[in-house]
DNA sequence: GTCTATAAGGTGATAGAC
DNA sequence: GTCTATCACCTTATAGAC
């Protein structure tokens, strides 16, 4: 592994425990075994450091996820396809989802220029997603949904364990490893939940 | 309005916006329209200044909710009550959840201490809850959960949409007073959505 | 109670030796 | 490329006048 290489795992690891604000070049260098000087060397600033790793994180935030909602398959289909990959991305990677929404306040440019760069037009996908959603229900498949609630109610069942992680595992004294064991196991369940919910 | 009550809205304001490592007591005085020292004065330092208003918030997000879990009514009851008073506490305050997530990490242990500060035994509520999604679940009303998944799925189902505030908001190039409106009016059709998720 | 001035320490970034 | 030394700035906190 290069220095580069090196400076970058260690910089992602306190910035996604710390965020930006509260994340220290020093810690870094050290996590990393090196000295302060040589962040700068190889990134400048912090900021253009945390660019970068941010950029990382988007993509395995993102990617994947536009397709699934473009796809040519049912609306089902794409239920069982959407909490399969959120799952999969996000069980080897934790704490993704409150880092790019905890990040999100401080920089918001920096997210915009990220869809753009990424090509992924969501305003476009929710008016392709309202189509469908309004064709299956009137085709008797499923109850009435907006093109908002079917992405939140996905989300919001995939993700939010995630994010309350800490949360949990403090407030009821369970183990780490246990927990994101026990929600990383819930594919089928989550996917049989909101399809139920969904039936008309 | 006392200018101790002055700062704490001021400092509210900011916390929850920026978090405690981004928050600058200038801005807070500013924002107050009072001096940086005298914020000193009132509060001797910016962490008992944070406890203060961590406090506060922290009451806000959990009041109520152990009452529900522990009341004796029948879990579609449960469901109900819960959704209904999550989403009219947060829609009165919608940073509220991710800034007590997002301050976690930084200090655990004022949460711990909070829970015992205010009675709230959630390893208990869990098993109790367990036992009875588990009668439920045997008088043949509900499909087989677990008490963890139980709350999770209504968490995340009525918290995630204001966690991810701004990331959909920028994302989607949405109105923010819209969007909350939109979540907030969205009660009943969670409610329909977990209680059809679960019947069996 | 409220202010100005300033101390004390931390933090990102650079210079320059090797 | 990697280090030590150091600058320049920012931020919390306090001292002391009013």
């Amino acid at each position: 592994m290069t220095t580069e290489e090196l400076i970058l795992q260690a910089a992602t690891r306190v910035c996604q425990e710390k965020g930006f604000a509260a994340a220290r070049m020093d810690e870094i260098a050290k996590e990393a075994g090196i000295n302060r000087a040589l962040l700068h060397y190889y990134f400048r600033s912090k900021e253009k450091m945390f660019d970068i790793i941010f950029a990382v994180k988007f993509k395995a935030f993102f990617s994947g996820v536009a397709g699934i909602f473009q796809a040519e398959i049912s609306i089902f289909d794409k239920v069982t396809a959407l909490v399969d990959l959120e799952l999969s991305v996000i069980s080897q990677n934790p704490e993704l989802p409150l880092f790019i929404i905890g990040e999100l306040n401080r920089n918001p440019e920096r997210l915009i220029k990220m869809m753009q760069k990424n090509n992924v037009n969501m305003a476009a996908i929710l008016v392709q997603l309202e189509k469908q959603l309004h064709e299956e229900y009137l085709a008797g498949t499923i109850k009435k949904f907006t093109a908002y609630a079917f992405v939140l109610n996905i989300m919001g069942l995939c993700l939010y364990p995630f994010i309350a992680k800490n949360l949990i595992i403090h407030i009821v004294g369970v183990d780490k490893e246990k927990f994101l064991e026990f929600v990383s196991g819930r594919k089928q369940e989550i996917t049989d939940f909101i399809i139920a919910g969904m039936k008309a």
